[in-house]
DNA sequence: CTACAATTGAGACTGATTCTCATTATCAAT
DNA sequence: ATTGATAATGAGAATCAGTCTCAATTGTAG
């Protein structure tokens, strides 16, 4: 039986008239499994090694598809490399990025949201998303 | 007599070891003057037509040199590209960005910097600096 | 099974940014 | 003012992430 994630995939796929191939099954897993954020490069070097044929576009093309759909977030780290992390089981939150080790630590606040709906309210601005990130120095980092 | 924020700049050039030159001077210059944020292509389309010799790189390498000493930010406009403010007389704000027709406004809210300290902390966790943009659309083009 | 439409991978391409390096400018000490 | 050490500059090459093109392949409705 076809996991959730994978279902929920293949729903958004079809409502936009796209298919569920083997490839966009590939990336969603990794990116499933995967513990941490993962750069589109790092998430192509690492598929490559099963499927010595998967394409870099395919990638970015299903991490596209992934991110439209509401099933996957993008952040941005502190070099300015993208990375992309799944929805599934993960409520919205937001990121603590070290400068020196690149950890990300999630965190996130009920009030911050609130505020910020009430704040574009006011300017009569319709959010579509945001990103609300804090570089700085992890515990481990700032010490050494 | 010189202005303020030029020798602000000139102040952090010097705790560096770095020399005010004339380019630096007309990069700064033409940030304070602008009413909006200029990405460094702008800039740079710009500055060229006073001085036509002026090198992309210097540009770059004066952007940096201004973010790193603090007075100037970057902010990232919807379509990935960067762009920079001066920081001079203005208080901290962050952003709320159109996604169709790329206007920025700016806002602030000490709540939720405050809560931003207090998560920090308590993640042990030293803030540098932090994004908060918000995507989405203006009221002008919400309604288009 | 067929036919059409969507997808794919390879590699060319783009745009932003960085790098290299020969030349030029700055500045402190003559 | 001249010098010399050092830093900054500009031109263009190089890099890098990401996008595009297109011929070949695959998915799927019928």
């Amino acid at each position: 039986m076809k996991p959730e994630p994978q279902k929920a995939f293949q729903k958004a796929l079809e409502s936009k008239g796209l298919k569920f191939t083997k490839q966009r099954a590939e990336i969603l897993d990794f990116l499933l499994k995967a513990k941490k954020h993962l750069t589109p490069e790092a998430l192509y070097r690492e598929l490559s090694k099963k499927d010595s044929s998967l394409g870099r576009a395919t990638v970015f093309r299903t991490l596209h598809v992934l991110e439209d759909a509401g099933l996957a977030d993008k952040i941005t780290l502190a070099d300015g490399r993208n990375a992309y992390e799944h929805k599934f089981a993960k409520p919205h939150h937001d990121h603590m990025i070290c400068v020196d080790c690149s950890e990300v630590i999630e965190f996130t606040n009920d009030t911050i949201e609130e505020i910020q709906n009430k704040i574009t309210r006011s300017f009569g601005f319709s959010p579509l998303w945001h990103r609300h990130e804090i570089f700085g120095k992890c515990r481990k980092c700032k010490t050494i």
